[in-house]
DNA sequence: AACATACACTTTTTT
DNA sequence: AGTGTATGTT
């Protein structure tokens, strides 16, 4: 490739990039786009370039901002530079998602918008808290205004970079009649009374800082000689201010994305950001990654058919010298259990002949479709693992015990006092810690030294006094503690003489018997941090359940987890209109979801390195019901020529309907207008299937056949029976489910047909 | 304060 | 359906 010339040989971290690639890594001066396609080695080029930066010694590693949206993508890039810079690096100061970036920043400035350096980041669950109080101060019914909208309402404005003063009378209308405002700026108060921020904010005050106080802006201007951005395409309009303030004058910003892979816009990412990125940057160096290093021909075929039927893209032509490789495989059955169980079928195959679990993964849309998965792997005794869901410092007991330590650490934080006065039982209940509160916003301080005073006033009834007391010593003297313990020491201490271990020990259950060991869990993770402060911030900001642990698993997870990550076989599950494309989406959406939603199928294909399954399902439960669904569009977007289909539905639609006619009504008992209610239940599901007007035919088929589902199936036949049908004639009944029976014909070959088409032989 | 019953909500998720 | 929460009862 470039052998043609240099004296001096490439640098080793060159090794192995093609000519894209070292451009990328080699225009160092300047703007730079990185249009950067699914599996093609934009990790290796960003972090060579880094190690190229460092090498010419462009600049100390302390003067590189480099910034991810996950703590994973930084941790690795951090280790990869770390190894093709020989690891002699004192390591990257500023790499790190835009939160910790932002919070190491905000905590030197803190003072500037009124907050303390050592201020508390709030996660999810006392921001809600907090609104609610808030909502019901207002004089607000929380039923109509719920915390959980005003979260939303209040995250938006924050991810466009919105102050309360930036509010105007119409976007106040987002919330409660147009108290929007009002109650965001309430929060926001009460946020500096707590000195404590949400995650938002970590960005919008250091954004705030910056526009206001230009000596900062310059002093950071002036460190940061380059500026990298990974996954550039799902920054949010405060994160676009905050580096376009930070990239001048230099200007030597290298932006790294992929369009196609935009899948964030529902949490505030703009594609417009990555869209118009060369009219921001006049002049700015575009390179493309175009060649795949990840998955076959006809993978990568059937990925690009189906984007291209998305508008206004940048643009992108993947290709791979890779060999053919197999189709993409889109097989039809019959329900989720159906799915889960063919599902299951490939990975027993793929493991007999040698295969390792490791290397499948089943990609879904929502989280509700993991269950049927985890049920069917269960029972065939499939080691599975799903990535996502609760994570481990969500848990209640690790909240408490973080509350704990929180409210030694800082007496003003009022949510951790609230949350474990009465954790465990001090008899304190509601209004001991009402009138609590009434005095510490009566004499405005917190509510632990309002606590304190108290104890000395008779506002309290005796009994609660005295349980008070004991608490609010208690916390004094694990302050005291605090300064000469090791923190881990502390932690173990205050869950012990809280009484908090003993209550769980007292409970006997299983449950409590985990909590327990979470606990446990917790105190040893603390180890690995200097400082309890230190420890606090890992927790708020580098939540990751980097589960993977030992041991060969199938994974299951959602699309939006496996961003990022390949797997050689892939199994798509539940492409079928109103699952993938989300009812939901396209409800709120409209075109915009949609393309978002195709986006997402983008990602969810080029996963797969060898082989993708692409299944879907006439019928599935959701929400309690049996829906009957059609195949998603998705589906037929894919180019036939990369695709191989398969439907595993007895004789395909055809002879679906000459059933259904043949048959007794099974809607009989009820009238006409009920039975489509019952099959297709709410008003989503109902347009989905109405608006689609391809394969109408099928509908009428899918919601018959779905109430059949309901049906117990006939108790005269058993596996292994021989039996007659009148189109297939005679067969050696396989297995059978409610009131589908699998056969092996003797003439036809193995089909699924209802019991009450087949007689004993 | 413990328990029961009613009710509502159910996409994706990182920080 | 299933879960979690909010409210009401004892």
């Amino acid at each position: 490739m470039s052998d043609s010339s240099p004296p001096l040989p490439d640098p080793s971290y060159l090794d192995g990039l093609n000519q894209p690639q070292r451009e990328a890594v080699l225009t160092t001066e300047g703007p730079v786009l990185m249009l950067a396609g699914a599996g093609t080695g934009k990790t290796a080029a960003l972090t060579a370039r880094l190690a190229h930066i460092i090498a010419t010694r462009r600049a100390w590693p302390s003067q590189i901002l480099a910034v991810t949206f996950t703590n994973k993508a930084a941790r690795e890039m951090k280790e990869r530079v770390a190894a093709l810079s020989g690891g002699a690096l004192e390591g990257l100061p500023w790499l790190g998602t835009f939160h910790s970036v932002a919070a190491r920043m905000l905590r030197i400035h803190a003072e500037l918008v009124g907050l303390q350096s050592n201020f508390t980041i709030l996660d999810t669950d006392d921001q809600l808290r907090l609104l609610k109080q808030l909502i019901i101060a207002a004089n607000l019914d929380e039923k109509r205004w719920p915390a959980r909208q005003l979260a939303g309402v209040i995250d938006r404005w924050k991810n466009r970079g919105w102050t309360p003063a930036h509010i105007d009378a119409a976007e106040s209308e987002a919330f409660a009649n147009g108290r929007g405002q009002e109650l965001y700026a309430a929060y926001q108060d009460r946020l500096r009374t707590l000195n404590a921020c949400d995650f938002g904010d970590l960005l919008l005050h250091m954004l705030t800082i910056l526009r206001t106080h230009t000596d900062i802006l310059e002093q950071y201007r002036d460190r940061f000689r380059y500026i990298l951005v990974d996954e550039y395409q799902d920054t949010n309009a405060s994160q676009y201010d905050w580096l376009r303030l930070l990239a001048e004058p230099r200007r030597n910003i290298c932006v790294v994305g992929d369009d196609d892979q935009s899948i964030y816009s529902w949490r505030g990412a703009e594609v417009a950001n990555i869209l118009r990125f060369e009219k921001d940057f006049p002049g700015a160096k575009v390179v493309r990654l175009e060649q795949n290093y990840r998955s076959t021909p006809h993978i990568l075929g059937a990925a690009t058919g189906l984007i291209a039927n998305n508008a206004g893209r940048l643009g992108k032509t993947l290709w791979t010298d890779r060999d053919e490789g197999e189709r993409v495989k889109v097989i039809g059955v019959w329900d989720g259990p159906e799915e889960a169980r063919r599902v299951g079928e490939e990975i027993e195959a793929h493991a007999r002949h040698g295969g390792r679990l490791n290397d499948c993964a089943i990609l879904v849309r929502a989280q509700f479709q993991t269950r049927e998965f985890e049920e069917r792997f269960i029972a065939i005794g499939l080691a599975y693992q799903i990535v996502g869901g609760f994570r481990f410092y969500e848990r209640a007991e690790i909240r408490d015990a973080l509350a704990y330590l929180r409210l030694v650490a800082q007496p003003a934080d009022d949510l951790a006092f609230e949350r474990i006065v009465n954790q465990p039982k001090r008899g304190l209940g509601d209004k001991a810690i009402a009138t609590i509160h009434d005095f510490a916003r009566r004499s405005g301080q917190p509510l632990l030294l309002a606590a304190a005073q108290m104890l000395d006033s008779d506002e309290l009834q005796a009994r609660a006094r005295n349980s008070l007391g004991r608490f609010v010593a208690d916390v004094a003297r694990w302050r005291q503690m605090a300064a000469d313990l090791p923190h881990p020491e502390l932690a173990r201490i205050l869950l012990d003489e809280s009484g908090y271990t003993a209550m769980l020990q007292a409970e006997r259950s299983a449950e409590a018997a985990g909590r327990l060991e979470n606990l446990a869990e917790l105190t040893r993770a603390m180890e690995e941090y200097d400082s309890l402060g230190a420890f606090l911030e890992h927790v708020s900001l580098v939540m990751d359940n980097d589960a993977q642990k030992g041991g060969d698993k199938v994974t299951i997870m959602t699309i939006h987890a496996a961003k990022g990550l390949e797997f050689p076989l892939v199994f798509l599950a539940g492409w079928e209109e109103g699952v993938f494309p989300s009812q939901r989406a396209l409800d709120e959406g409209g075109i915009a979801s949609l393309e978002e939603e195709r986006r997402l199928a983008y990602v969810a294909i080029t996963r797969a390195r060898a082989r993708a399954t692409v299944l879907h399902a006439a019928n599935r439960r959701i929400y309690g019901q049996w829906t009957s669904s059609i195949p998603s569009r998705f589906v037929g977007e894919l180019p036939k020529e990369h695709v191989e289909e398969e439907t595993t539905m007895t004789g395909g639609e055809s002879l679906w309907r000459a059933q259904w006619s043949e048959r007794s009504d099974p809607f009989a008992h009820l009238g006409p207008a009920q039975a489509m209610r019952s099959a297709t239940r709410g008003p989503g599901w109902k347009r989905a299937a109405g608006n689609f007007n391809s394969q109408p035919q099928r509908i009428v088929e899918a919601r018959a056949s779905a109430v059949s589902l309901g049906n117990k199936g006939r108790d005269d036949v058993s596996v292994g029976q021989r039996v007659f049908h009148g189109k297939f004639g005679y067969g050696k009944i396989e297995a059978i489910e409610g009131n589908k029976l699998e056969i092996e014909f003797e003439k036809t070959g193995r089909k699924r047909v209802l019991d009450s088409f087949i007689t004993p032989a």
